[in-house]
DNA sequence: AGGTCAGTGTTGACGTCGTTAACATTCCAT
DNA sequence: ATGGAATGTTAACGACGTCAACACTGACCT
C-alpha cells in the first residue's frame, strides 16, 4: 500500500498534514467493528483529534466520507482473494489449478466476511437517497476493462483459464463470473445477516464448502441452454 | 393476515386504536422507498398522526420498531416466492415440475428484490450493534421445523420432490437449501447494491437466468463428495 | 523581507433524531 | 362511580449532520 494511512505523519500542528486519509483510516476502524452504520463524520473527525467540520475540506459531508471507507473496504476484500488465491499450490494440471483456484477466491471471498463483516457490510453498504450518488462499482462490462476492479478480474481469469483447459463447456462461460460471484456473495450475506447466523462454526463451513462446490459442479457440466443467452 | 394494517380501524380519539399496527404500516411505507435506513421512529410516528413518544408504548424504541418492519418485510418476500411458484403449470412429470418450481421460487425471489429494493433491504437488515438484539431468523436447523419460515419450507419441500422423483442425487441434498438459497440471495443483493448494479433490464435478467440454472445444474449433477460432509 | 491569499482548521449555531421524565386522558373492572 | 392500567402528550437532553463566520499557516510574488 503506498498511503500512509495509519502513520501519523502529519505533524501535529494546526495544519494536520494528511488529515484526508487519517479520516478515512479512523472510518475504517468504526467499519470494522460495526459496519457502515457506524462510521459517523463527528466521531471520526475526534478520532483524528480534529474538530467536527474539519472533515468538510475534504469531504462534500458524511456520505462522500463513508463512500471513501467503503471503496477502501472494496481493495482490502480484493487484496484478501488474492492472497488467498497466491498461497494455492500451482498443480501440473492446468484445468484442475484452475478448478483449485476458482475454489479458493471464494473461500476467500467468504472468509474474508467472516473475518471481517463490518467491512465486507460497508463494502456493500447501499447509500440511502440523498446520501451519495453511488457510482461505486461500475457496471460489469465496464468493469472487465477497469484494472481498478481486481476481484472481477480474478475471478474472470479463473474462469478463462477453466474453459481454456477444457475443463468447462464453452456454452457455460458467458455469465460465469456473475453465478459464481452471486453464489460467494449470497452465503457470505446469509451467514452475515441471513437465515444462518446462528449456525455452528462446523455448520457454516459445510454450508459454504456445499455451496462453493455446487456451483463449481454447474459451470462444469455440459447442460443445454436456451436460445438466446 | 389477520391484522388490519391498512384500515384507519380505530376511531380518531385520544386513543388510537390500532397504533402499533399503524406504526408498522408507516414504517413500511417508508422502508418501501428508501430502505430500513429511512425507518426514522418521529417520522413513521408523524405518520400515525400521533406524537413521537408514543411510539414508545408499543416498541422499544426504533430499533425494535425496525425489527417489527423487517419481519413484516421478510413475510412480503415469503408470499410473492408463494405466488409466483403457485401459478406454475403441474407438469406430468413430477421431476420436471419440481425443477419448474425450483427455478419459479429462485425468480421469484430474485423478482422482489428488484421490484421492492427497499423492502427486500430491510428483510435483510443487519441491526448496527445496540439496536435490537437480532432473533429475526432463526438457525437453519431452527427454520426447519417453523411454520413462519415458510420461504424456506417452500425451498426445502420443491428439493425434497426433486430427490424424490430422482432427478437429484442423495448425495447432492444435504445442504442443498443453502446453496439455492445463496445463489438467488446473492444474484438480488449484486444486482441491488453491487457490481452488477448498472447492467440493462436485458442484461440483468441474462444474469439471473444464468445463476439460477446453474446452481440447479450443480444440484442435479452427479459428483463426488469430499468425506465428512 | 513583507504582503497577500488560497488552503485548512475552529467556534457557534440550527434543525433533526432517539430517548427519558413527568404529566394527561381514556378505558375497563370492580 | 371510581380507581388503576393502558395509552398518549409536552418538555427537555445529548448526539448527529451541516452551515456560516472567523482564524491560523504557509507558499508565492514582488
Amino acid at each position: 500500500m503506498e498511503n500512509s494511512r495509519t502513520g501519523q505523519g502529519g505533524k501535529a500542528g494546526y495544519h494536520h498534514g494528511d488529515l484526508r486519509n487519517a479520516l478515512i483510516g479512523a472510518g475504517l476502524e468504526l467499519a470494522t467493528d460495526g459496519g457502515p452504520g457506524k462510521v459517523v463524520l463527528r466521531e471520526v473527525a475526534r478520532r483524528a483529534g480534529v474538530s467536527a467540520t474539519a472533515a468538510y475540506r475534504h469531504f462534500a459531508g458524511q456520505g462522500e466520507l463513508l463512500h471513501a471507507v467503503k471503496m477502501e473496504a472494496q481493495q482490502m476484500l480484493a487484496d484478501a482473494m488474492e492472497r488467498v488465491a497466491a498461497g494455492l499450490p500451482g498443480d501440473g494440471d492446468p484445468g484442475v489449478a484452475a478448478e483449485r483456484r476458482l475454489v479458493g477466491i471464494g473461500r476467500g471471498y467468504v472468509g474474508f466476511a467472516l473475518e471481517h463483516p463490518g467491512l465486507f457490510r460497508t463494502a456493500f453498504h447501499h447509500a440511502t437517497a440523498g446520501e451519495e450518488e453511488d457510482a461505486g462499482w461500475g457496471g460489469v462490462t465496464s468493469v472487465a476493462g477497469n484494472p481498478e476492479f481486481r476481484s472481477y478480474n480474478m475471478l474472470s481469469a479463473a474462469l478463462d483459464e477453466l474453459l481454456a483447459a477444457g475443463r468447462m463447456p464453452a456454452a457455460n462461460r458467458p455469465g460465469a463470473e456473475a453465478a459464481a460471484w452471486s453464489t460467494a456473495h449470497g452465503v457470505a450475506m446469509l451467514i452475515l445477516d441471513g437465515p444462518m447466523a446462528r449456525l455452528s462454526q462446523r455448520d457454516r463451513d459445510g454450508v459454504i464448502e456445499r455451496s462453493i462446490d455446487t456451483i463449481v459442479a454447474g459451470l462444469l457440466v455440459p447442460r443445454e441452454h436456451p436460445a438466446g443467452a
